[in-house]
DNA sequence: ATCCAGATCG
DNA sequence: CGATCGGGAT
């Protein structure tokens, strides 16, 4: 866990030289109001599964008209996990919809931007407060939705920097953040924004197409002059 | 057959 | 801790 600083910013920048920018989070309209809301439907439908077929299930929704906190909190169950089903664990999910645009009602009036605005690490507490939503998915509703600067962590991220032995593997999530909230988070907030979003994204091509579970690609990996510290 | 932009429950 | 949720792309 030495040296981190020096590290964390080298594989970024060879990441990103490897991959090019990844732009993530697709979404069609931006600059609509409900870019936020749909970005963090997407990160709950997106739990362990396949981007691929959480576009399907946003595809459905967008198609009815359905892609508001409103809508989604008043819908049934039935038709909302019918709506949902392609993105998998759609029971699961529905309940997990259900438990954040209640929230979204309840406390904010539906208004995602004002969830997300003030004071980033009690907003961080409210999210992990609705069953369903993890360290995961409310980081990536701040980072992406709200553009709350919060470093996403998931398993290529933990996977990498364990085989390269910048981290153990026995942290807690909270602590794999830290190390690149230690080292990163001193630039402006526009632009530690960018780099989070960016090098979330890094860790994820990287993951898939190199550091994977099993038969890593470690010859080929961009990383590889990273393993000799 | 395998695996996915995880989280919760027992 | 392990078990469970799950359709769809490759």
């Amino acid at each position: 866990m030495l040296n981190s600083k020096k590290d964390l910013t080298d594989i970024f920048n060879q990441l990103l030289k490897h991959f090019g920018p990844q732009h993530w989070w697709p979404v069609n309209d931006p600059a609509s109001d409900l870019a936020p809301f749909e970005i963090s439907v997407g990160a709950i439908l997106t739990q362990n599964t396949n981007w691929k077929n959480v576009e399907t299930a946003l595809k459905n929704l967008k198609y009815e008209n359905l892609l508001t906190p409103e809508k989604i909190d008043s819908l049934s169950e039935e038709t909302l996990s019918s709506l949902i089903r392609p993105s998998g664990y759609f029971r699961v999910k529905t309940k997990r919809l259900k438990n954040y645009t209640k929230y979204l009602m309840k406390n904010y009036h539906g208004d995602v931007k004002a969830s997300l605005a003030g004071d980033i690490s009690e907003k961080r507490k409210e999210l992990l407060q609705v069953n369903g939503i993890g360290p995961e998915t409310a980081d990536s509703i701040l980072l992406y939705a709200g553009r709350r600067p919060t470093f996403v962590i998931d398993a290529y991220t933990k996977r990498v920097l364990i085989r390269h032995k910048i981290a153990s593997d026995n942290l807690k999530y909270e602590e794999y953040q830290l190390l690149f909230h230690d080292t990163l988070l001193a630039n402006g907030n526009s632009e530690v924004v960018k780099l989070f979003n960016e090098y979330h994204a890094l860790f994820v091509a990287c993951g898939k197409n190199y550091c994977r579970p099993k038969n890593p690609r470690c010859d080929q990996c961009p990383l590889k002059y990273n393993n000799t510290i």
